[in-house]
DNA sequence: CGTCCACGTCTAC
DNA sequence: TAGACCTGGACGG
């Protein structure tokens, strides 16, 4: 799945499971992909990984000499050395919203496993790309996509934004100003000041890297299946009593307290009574089949769409809705979040351990807004 | 059953 | 800057 971290654990996963493992045959794409085929052939390989930020990078590499059986017809001339051994290949991988890697028997593959690399070994395993609504992308001799930005976790002194969603820039800036320490601390002193009152950057990095510590996400050691514990440790996200908006691209932005002077107007997170009364079309039958704007391939999927976008000119009205409880209970498809409330909402719940008690206080006085719930949550502990 | 929603890009107007 | 690209879980009727 795509979070930052995630990407990073699905590198360390794919490294571990397929550490002293042989690859052979074919590289194996699914009929419903429209990913690129990936034209390796290898009688024994081995399979690495590395990450960046929002993308991984697979690399195939072919055991010593071997001779390639085919003749290559039909693949791409570079894909072999001249003497007809198979290079060794780089694939880049975006996950989209649920890519993930699986690694399990080749009997009984993962649904959604678009892209398959078989062990040598028998019975046979399957290192897969599984992906269910196949968002996610992958790149034949692929790199780094050029123009994203530097990784949170791996590359984080480049890492230079500055910017809380709804702040001005200026605020942030004039305010980083006023945190020059004195001069006469010692270094350690410094040091630990630092760590005890992180900036938006440094939570920007120290976050992600306590997902990494944290392990799991389907990535973890054995079937230490603990979304539970994610879900536990997720502070602000989904967890009841936080407040949400959505900004001008539709995406629901998360946090605690005030949104700040450049919050969306008008977008409050939708509550279902807030639409549903704004709503102009009529529940007519007309409303189940409103005429595509784009003529195209007319799929069902795409009048849904359009049904939709129907939906969403409607929204703009939400504004004098009431929205009291807005912020209350609606919460996406998850399921635990309950529990996760009853501990958010619990003044005397114990910190889980003193470790992310650590963590957390150190957060305290950041004035991020996206940092802020978190740190705010440790508060009422 | 229908509707809404989801951890992200892409690209066509 | 909308819409497209997809599947499936939750929830409401």
């Amino acid at each position: 799945m795509p979070e930052g971290p995630e990407l990073h654990l699905a590198s360390c996963y794919i490294n571990t499971v397929c550490a002293g493992l042989i690859f052979s045959g074919k590289v194996e794409k699914s009929e419903v992909s429209k990913n690129p085929e990936v034209l390796f052939e290898s009688d024994a390989y081995v399979i690495s990984a590395t990450s960046r930020g929002k993308e991984i990078k697979l690399t195939l590499t072919p055991l010593k000499e071997e001779k390639n059986t085919l003749p290559g017809r039909g693949r791409d001339r570079e894909e072999l050395s001249q003497n007809g051994l198979q290079q060794p290949m780089d694939l880049v991988f975006r996950f989209g919203m649920s890519g993930s890697f699986k690694f399990t028997s080749a009997a009984e593959l993962p649904k959604h496993a678009h892209l398959r690399f078989y062990t040598k070994e028998s019975p046979h395993r399957a290192l897969c790309f599984v992906d269910c609504r196949r968002f996610g992308r992958w790149e034949v001799h692929g790199t780094w996509q050029p123009d994203r930005g530097p990784c949170v976790m791996l590359e984080y002194e480049k890492f230079r934004l500055k910017i809380p969603p709804f702040e001005n820039a200026r605020t942030v800036l004039e305010a980083l100003q006023h945190r020059k320490q004195s001069p006469d601390l010692t270094l350690s002193k410094k040091v630990k000041l630092k760590q005890e009152n992180p900036d938006l950057l440094e939570l920007c990095h120290a976050v992600p890297m306590e997902v990494i510590h944290m392990g799991g996400m389907g990535y973890g050691p054995e079937h230490s299946d603990d979304a539970a514990a994610f879900e536990e440790w997720l502070q602000c996200y989904c967890v009841p009593g936080m407040r949400s908006l959505r900004d001008g691209n539709g995406r629901t932005i998360w946090f605690q307290g005030e949104p700040g002077p450049m919050a969306p107007k008008g977008k409050k997170s939708r509550k279902k009574h807030s639409w549903v009364n704004a709503d102009p079309e009529p529940p007519s039958p007309k409303v189940t089949k409103p005429v595509p704007k784009r003529s195209s391939k007319g799929s069902s999927s795409q009048e849904k769409v359009a049904k939709r976008s129907g939906r969403k000119k409607g929204k703009e009205l939400i504004q004098g809705a009431e929205n009291a409880k807005a912020h209350e209970a609606r919460k996406p498809n998850t399921r635990s979040r309950r529990k996760a409330s009853a501990s958010q909402a619990s003044p005397t719940n114990k910190a889980p351990a003193a470790d992310r008690k650590r963590q957390a206080s150190a957060r305290r006085s950041t004035g991020a807004v996206t940092a802020a719930p978190r740190s705010r949550r440790v508060k009422a502990e």
